[in-house]
DNA sequence: ACACTAAACTAATAAGCGTTAGTTTTTGAC
DNA sequence: GTCAAAAACTAACGCTTATTAGTTTAGTGT
């Protein structure tokens, strides 16, 4: 009989949401039910639909934002005079940042989008390409001004950006070493390699 | 009432794990359900436990199938005399040869292992970490030798090692570009980065 | 042809799921 | 304090799940 705590910034709904997303991260989106997540928030389950519509629902905000905080992200990048070398630089810090901010969603987004059911599914997947696009169109600036070698752009897009998404591994160690020293170590690691 | 063809080579459970596999791959473990499974093998979802135990077993013999190979491949590299350098360069050619030609048992060892039950989930873990330190090792014999930078060997590892997972992306392009030419682009961004 | 065994079948069970309906309690504005 | 709205509750439904029990069919060696 617990009510849910919320504010004037905080909709009683985004409470839901970031503890289905600390749920669905550990346990995965289908082997966590409404009544678990209802029990952690110290309500029963059918009070949850007072404020979300259904579990499908919240599985669809979460990916729904991480696409967009990332397609806004590029837009502006995009927008901006850079170097191409400058612009990956700040594109691998952003997700670096978000995995460490926004772990939860940012996990479940990564592993759970297969569960979104269509239309949705559909839109994650043109955003996710849309932006993979961006980034190739990056490289292919970068590969003619000389700053990168020449390459096949797609595989060396899709290699970083599967390195970045395994930034979750590295959430544990979070606290021992700062993030400017691992974002260091990472830009450094995917822009010019590990060997002397 | 149609039998599950089987060799002398391939039981009838190895058919059903890669049956099983192929459909984990799909829709996830939690989401695959033993009818469906018994389905497309066409039989009766009950006539499974003829040959295997359960679903949770088919999900572990996957998962320690795959740990298996991987520790044996990284033992044998081990007690080999080889520079870390061919060292590393062998043990990523590994991972791409193994997401190619185990695709659906790679997918679901690296996806799915987190619904293991105890104590199969800690066994994979520790075998995971073993796997690690042996790369993290290798990484700092490097180092010593001077054919790797100086970084934080495990944080290069988890790096190369999360790329190496999102291979799963490129098994549709494996049609188009042959095997050892995407071998070589991936070895050589992972190594020697991509700023010209 | 016969018997043994492997492997399929049908029927059923208990548990868990997301969700709805209907009701009661709590909260906040006047 | 009163009243309306928000948000909690209990009870239950319909469905799916993995799995078991018991039975029948098919394949194999003699």
């Amino acid at each position: 009989m617990s009510k849910i705590v919320s504010s004037r910034r905080i909709s009683k709904s985004d409470v839901i949401i970031s503890a289905a997303a600390a749920l669905f991260r550990e346990k995965g989106y289908r082997s966590s039910s409404m009544r678990e997540l209802a029990e952690n928030l110290g309500i029963e389950a059918p009070s949850l639909y007072n404020h979300i519509g259904s579990k499908a629902e919240i599985l669809q905000e979460i990916c729904s934002g991480i696409a967009f905080d990332f397609g806004d992200h590029i837009a502006a990048l995009d927008n901006s005079e850079q170097e191409p070398r400058k612009k990956l630089d700040v594109l691998i810090r952003f997700h670096i940042k978000m995995m460490l901010h926004n772990y939860d969603r940012m996990f479940v987004a990564n592993h759970e989008w297969r569960q979104l059911v269509e239309p949705h599914l559909t839109t994650f997947l043109q955003d996710r390409k849309s932006y993979e696009q961006r980034m190739v169109q990056i490289v292919k600036d970068g590969i003619i001004k000389k700053d990168f070698k020449a390459s096949q752009p797609q595989v060396t897009v899709l290699t970083i950006l599967s390195a970045l998404r395994g930034l979750e591994f590295w959430h544990k160690y979070s606290n021992i070493s700062n993030t400017k020293k691992l974002e260091n170590s990472i830009v450094s690691q995917l822009l010019t390699g590990i060997v002397s």
